[in-house]
DNA sequence: TATGAATGAGAATTCATTCAT
DNA sequence: TATGAATGAATTCTCATTCAT
């Protein structure tokens, strides 16, 4: 026999991913997506129960990479401002990198394949909880703007998705300079 | 009679936009989106070729909707700083009071119904026109930041947008209290 | 529009049940089905939520139609014997004029889309009631055994049974001669 | 190892049997069968052609046991009377032992797999050749009905069935009160 | 126009069978 | 042989669209 390929199911949830990209859910054929990835549709069969819960797994998955390294190369003795500078751009990096990502969970959220009880919204705060700490950190050391720190990620946040998505969108890469004014306007933004 | 067929389009387009922000473009069914417009699936077929025009339509109805006044109340002779602040809170506004039309766009142009040709960005630039316009302003005073007036207003809203989503997802107004907390980040991050 | 036709219903299941008899539950394809009744695939699903349903359905169809009129024209004041007689005859004929009934039945109780607590035994019991009644009037009257009356019920419609099911198989109606052999020895067996 | 290979084949059949009385020839899957005989389904190919060739196997493997010895110890010079009411009790318990068996048969005749040309009803004549035997010899003592003895043979049959579902079905053994009832109804009605 | 039952192409899912290990 | 993952044809079921009323 074939051995049960833990491969495959990656294999699986990374080719959805990318259609849905492409296409969106509305547009996702499970006979598609097999030949997409290369596989019999049954073998898709083998590995999720149905439709539902192939999409159900995908969320669960890109939180699993999302949350992945935001704080990866960020010594912890750096100064704080270089320290959210830095955590700031792995986050644009991300967004630029996996536009299935973000393209899958605007998506998600809106379909008949979420349900309200999917411990959604608990595993995307864990996402954000390097962001959140090094704010607060920030205002322990009165860097930052005493103020409710839950709303300054959200502005970070709002600021690097959009300009993730303009990237994207234009196919260029942001630029150091476009870099450096982004972060300006962030960290001027949010220091005390 | 004309009045009562251009009320059922209403109805219609109206009724599609709401079951959209709910279960997206991929849980759309004509015949539910028949029986919550309270008339039969064949009279949504008098009115719109197929779903694909359906969906056509509600994009240019939005488009039509979206560019909506927002300077609608400010006078020409307040500071600048007042001006951005009440087109901030209109944009934010705007946002918060239709989530219909963020979520539509949202999964529009990620399906199978949207085709590059669609006068699509063109609106969109137009709708954020006054907000470039006043960001320019404020450089020739030397308030604003002299950078690339494009990537401002994109930090702009994306701060808008997010601090809309969250107040859409936790059903929760914006305090004044937030709103002054936006708004000072957002014009701390952009004046110079 | 076209009104929801009852009709339709007894349609679906009329065809269903021949089928069944010929090709036995497990041959029974719902685009066969349609065909066979003349709708569209899609119709069956509109009057029946799916396979199981229908099944289940015509279980209960059955049971409404087999219950029929057992003692249909037997006259009140006719005696005993003669009664029981007519109604042996009559429940013979409807075996042998319906086969599938029989034949649905018997796949039925070994079918996955029987479940237990389908109001099964219930209904047939209630089928037989009129046999019953006649044989305990009988034993009344003391010209029947005085035994378990469940029993005996057995006993005959076990013959009657038979009987029917070799007519059906050998394609041949009972004779007048093999009729009163039939119910010579039910007859002789059940009295006291 | 050969007799290794006839065990399996065994088992498979008897799996196979067993899961037919619950879930009928519709229900019955390849791999379910495999996982419950304990196998790979692989396996069970090893050993039959495809399905169609295992029920097949099934129904001749059931002949060959079915034909058991119906007068197993009914000595030569007993009454006749004896005889029969022995060997009808024979009969009786073979079925109750052996549900399976008629079970898999009611399913096979009314199947996709069930081929006219099966050497079916022969065989079940056979089966039945000794109590016809009987019958007849009971006949030419002027003891039994001088009358059709294939009709007579169905009778009895019939009877002996129907009380052997209801034991299979209540999941109670014939008490010795109903068994005598049984025979009296039985020997009442045939003997001349 | 308005209706909603009917249609049937097309998508989801199953399951007998094969095949690499 | 034995295994069970992989296959894909066959089947169930859905839903955009039509059409008789």
């Amino acid at each position: 026999m074939r051995s049960k390929d833990e491969t495959k199911v990656q294999l699986i949830l990374g080719t959805a991913l990318k259609m849905i990209e492409r296409v969106g859910l509305a547009g996702l054929k499970m006979s598609d997506l097999a030949k997409e990835a290369g596989v019999a549709t049954g073998t898709v069969y083998i590995y999720f129960e149905d439709k539902n819960q192939l999409i159900r797994e995908l969320y669960l998955y890109l939180m699993h990479y999302n949350t992945a390294d935001l704080n990866q190369p960020i010594s912890e003795n750096e100064p704080l401002k270089i320290k959210i500078k830095k955590i700031a751009r792995n986050y644009l990096n991300n967004n630029i990198n996996n536009p299935e990502h973000g393209a899958f969970l605007e998506q998600y959220f809106r379909s008949p394949y979420f349900h309200e009880d999917d411990a959604t919204h608990q595993a995307e705060e864990l996402a954000l909880q390097p962001i959140y700490s090094l704010l607060v950190e920030g205002q322990r050391q009165s860097l930052i703007k005493d103020a409710d720190p839950e709303l300054l990620v959200t502005l970070v946040c709002g600021m690097l998705n959009e300009v993730a998505k303009v990237s994207i969108y234009t196919q260029k890469p942001i630029t150091p300079a476009e870099w450096e004014l982004t972060f300006s306007v962030l960290w001027d933004g949010i220091r005390s």
